[in-house]
DNA sequence: CATAATACTTCGTGATACGATGTATTATGT
DNA sequence: ACATAATACATCGTATCACGAAGTATTATG
């Protein structure tokens, strides 16, 4: 899709692939997969910023003898999240106006 | 509304805004108002990328003697308007995996 | 007669998606 | 046994882009 488009939407995706259940770089990728296609150096940079805005915490944990960093949500990436509904209402309208014929 | 989610909406928007009636750049931003705020220098931005991307043509025209720019699109700045509108439908299965909770 | 509105332009900056590339380990196929 | 793919994370450089700031000029308006 859009690069454009995505830019808006990165971010609450990886929110979204986390808030359930604590996950890791390449799960999220391929859990986001049939919804959004992101690189792996894109998706570093998003947790990076998420981790940065205190969106979500990591921790680095073993399995099977190879280390993983896992992120967990927290509330500020859970409000994140309920605003990015709120904001969506105003999205829906600015697509009307587009799909609509505009002025 | 948040800069990143605008991005990849202006150009449609503005694009939308000359297809019923050719326009010019301060008519255009009172127009979009309602839907999405955007400064003359962001608008003039995408007014010349989507010329340069052949969406739309430019021709100068006095108007109470004073000079303005008309706008307006072209076959492949309303074909950019249909490929959006399919676009959309990824960009609503996005938005349901983010809103239903995510994984 | 100043202030606001109309109308267009240029410059610099910060944000950012992504390809390319690198490092390591573990599975899988032949 | 050995190569290839998959897993897993990281860094760098580049191109794109929205926007504030500032500038130029004319026409309404209070």
């Amino acid at each position: 899709m859009d690069a454009q488009l995505k830019r808006g939407l990165l971010d609450v995706c990886v929110l979204a692939a986390i808030k359930g259940e604590d996950s890791y770089g390449y799960r999220i990728i391929k859990d986001l997969k049939p919804y959004i296609a992101l690189s792996e150096s894109t998706l570093y940079t998003v947790l990076k910023r998420l981790e940065n805005a205190g969106m979500l915490t990591v921790r680095t944990a073993e399995h099977d003898g190879r280390l993983r960093k896992y992120y967990r949500i927290t509330d500020v990436g859970l409000r994140r999240l309920e605003d990015f509904k709120n904001e969506w209402k105003e999205v829906i309208s600015i697509y009307q106006y587009v799909a609509e014929g505009g002025a």
